[in-house]
DNA sequence: CTGCTTATTAGAATAGTTCTAAAAATAATT
DNA sequence: AATTATTTTTAGAACTATTCTAATAAGCAG
């Protein structure tokens, strides 16, 4: 057996690592939450990932579940997205790109061009660093009135 | 007296005539809540608005408040800001413009340079057309660790 | 007027999130 | 190893912004 299929145990490991580079402290359960939440790139609310966790055999309490994204959120490994008052979604991939959201469907898609302005870092209000640019695009179907 | 200093006709003949130009029933509800929102450019939420109406005797229900802003923001008169679970603003300035939003004091500053990509219009997803584009850059104080 | 549609209302209900206080796990100290 | 201190997790209550409900009121057309 090749080292590339035993996944679980390499994923734990670098999971591991980028909660510790990130200065996180890799407890268990918030191992078993970033194993689900780094899968794969994605877009999921808390109670999406309390699920999705709780399919795995794996008992987190939502409490934790909630605690432990803002906690990641803060750390910068990965992305808050607020869509509207009842739609918070947490995005895995936490690298500089925004999103299309679409408002009819409420679906969120990646957009894969850079498009925020970088340019912008200088005129930021006084006494101010930036934080984040949040940019979302949203779109609704041609056909709905 | 100058037509000038006579305001409250004025902003009132005006406000009847934007909700009618949006295709909004200028009801007295609704005017009511326009004067307030639209005597200046500002950053409000559905219970700000709701007290300030109050403040000027006049009795609104926080119902009607929200259902007012819910159908201005969809007739374009002005536009819903979500800057997280718990604060959605209202902008009663409806131009394209965005925002600052400092995580540290929870300000809400517009921008206003035009940084938005106009030129994204062609990459849009199949099926859809523009709705808004919502960009908000977050910022923290730099004294704040 | 009379009926028909639209708007408003008070208050209940909902949904997402945060809080609380206790238990459990982990780490540090003797 | 035993003890203490610190951090984390947990269940469930509490909270808050928003939406829903179902009744009333207002506006309008015939």
């Amino acid at each position: 057996m090749e080292l590339r299929d035993q996944q679980p145990i390499e994923q734990n490991r670098n999971i591991t690592e980028m909660l510790n580079a990130h200065g996180v402290n890799p407890t268990k359960q918030r191992r078993l939450i970033a194993d689900v939440l780094f899968a794969r790139n994605q877009h999921v609310t808390a109670d999406q990932l309390f699920d999705a966790v709780k399919q795995t055999g794996s008992r987190v309490s939502k409490a934790t579940v909630y605690n432990t994204l803002g906690l990641f959120a803060r750390k910068k490994l990965i992305r808050e997205i607020f869509i509207d008052a009842t739609r918070t979604f947490y995005d895995s991939n936490n690298s500089h790109h925004h999103h299309f959201y679409n408002v009819d469907t409420g679906d969120l898609i990646d957009i894969k061009e850079r498009l925020a302005p970088h340019f912008l870092g200088p005129n930021l209000p006084d006494g101010t660093a930036m934080e984040v640019v949040d940019l979302v695009i949203r779109v609704k179907n041609k056909n709905a009135e």
